[in-house]
DNA sequence: GCCGGGGTTTGACCACGGTCAAAACCGCGC
DNA sequence: GCGCGGTTTTGACCGTGGTCAAACCCCGGC
């Protein structure tokens, strides 16, 4: 468990960020490291429920998950919301801001997080003598565009089980390059939450779940989701395209 | 018309992107637009249904669409498509190939098509001593992430109607920044891409466009589409969550 | 002009998943 | 331990939009 070494150091130290956030293949020096370090800064971890930054705020950082989790989302004028997806350590947010100077969408977190703030102003000084970390930034946007796209690819045409049964295969996925045990997930959000991000209704998601569990797939209790049949998980995945 | 100016300054000159494709608010000198044209190069057009790059490819180079248009898509294992977007002139195109050196998708041309390519080898270069470039960049990136995002709502719980409204009002958005006529489109695509790309069948589509026209909203003929009431078809958008 | 074929339109039917409603479950505070 | 509130589960019903099928239309080639 990467979380067990030594947290203090973790806590100050971008190389984590370089490892796991950036997923950065030894792209940087030591030397780029602490250069980088000098712009991160942390922030007061977040109550569940609590926002980060909501949407049509001023953007002026991006943020790196350090601990817990967060949904971004948008809000329409009816009040209605759509999740636009789920955030773990190590996911970078508010890339969106870029374009227009605001934050596209509201990001609130799920249970106590913490995160890590780089001031875009100082980050842009940094890059413009790294250009390894420019790259590697460069290919975080990247990814998170084309995790965008296959959430996209999911929400197209495919039935309610597939979406459940890919959207839970990711999570595994998520949580095995976490070294976290991918056969053993505690979801942080709510059913209402996975359903509406995957463009359902929670009494769908319910009855897939139990669906599931009594096709012997799963264990689930609440938020606890045992994976027992990772095959005939991808078999319910079926062809799944998946880009990431 | 802007295709109507000198061609062959604009096929050779970077300050068209640089207004249109970058949507770039004058961030660059005279003499940084000449040195992106020296990273800038033509291709040969291509012809209905040739791919500018598919899916899977080693990723090489972003493209900028000089005229025409484009469609890109990913392809699954049982033969499934979905198609991810279009792309109009002065859009770019490549992006997602950045994270893992392959593109995740396929780009084919919907008519006759000219883009132009900036291998990614050379764009680092020039990147690295044009800070204000980079920039754009970034901002470009970041505006497609927030545009997959939109349409991300719109394929969540938004009715079928609504979809296609919201599809033919942004479609003239577009050509109004391209100094088109916005209310008189004509659809490069095929029903069924439009079906496609809004998670919907393409019957359904044809239906609603009937629908709409015999509500006096449009006037359809093919891929020509008229839009007679602006008002009525914001109101068919509703409370549209755009974002871009 | 006539024929052929792809794209499009129209119609009838049906299923997946949404909606409404009620019950059950669980955690939490008192 | 008990009772309350929010979340989750289960059930019955229904509507939007998908599916299948046929007709139609427009454009191109011969």
């Amino acid at each position: 468990m990467t979380s067990d070494l030594d947290l203090d150091e973790l806590r100050r130290n971008c190389g984590y960020c370089a490892i796991h956030d950036f997923r950065l293949p030894a792209g940087l020096s030591a030397g780029d490291l602490q250069t980088l370090n000098a712009t991160a800064r942390d922030m007061l971890p977040l109550d569940r429920g609590q926002t980060l930054f909501p949407q049509g705020r001023q953007f002026g950082a991006l943020y790196v998950v350090r601990a817990g989790s967060l949904k971004t989302f948008v809000e329409g004028s009816e009040g209605d919301v759509q999740i636009l997806g789920f955030h773990l350590p190590g996911d970078i947010m508010g890339i969106g801001g870029l374009i227009n100077e605001h934050y596209p969408c509201t990001a609130q977190a799920l249970e106590r997080t913490s995160v890590c703030e780089l001031r875009y102003a100082q980050l842009q000084e940094v890059i413009a003598n790294l250009p390894a970390l420019n790259h590697q930034l460069m290919r975080v946007i990247s990814g998170a565009l084309v995790d965008e796209q296959s959430h996209l690819v999911l929400m197209g045409k495919q039935q309610a089980q597939r979406r459940l049964a890919v959207f839970i295969r990711r999570m595994s996925d998520r949580y095995a390059r976490l070294s976290r045990d991918p056969l053993a997930l505690i979801l942080p959000m709510s059913r209402e939450d996975i359903a509406n991000y995957l463009g359902l209704a929670l009494e769908t998601v319910s009855r897939l779940f139990g669906k599931m569990e009594s096709a012997g797939i799963l264990s689930v209790n609440r938020k606890s989701v045992q994976i027992l049949r990772r095959d005939l998980l991808d078999e319910l995945c079926g062809g799944d395209i998946d880009m990431a």
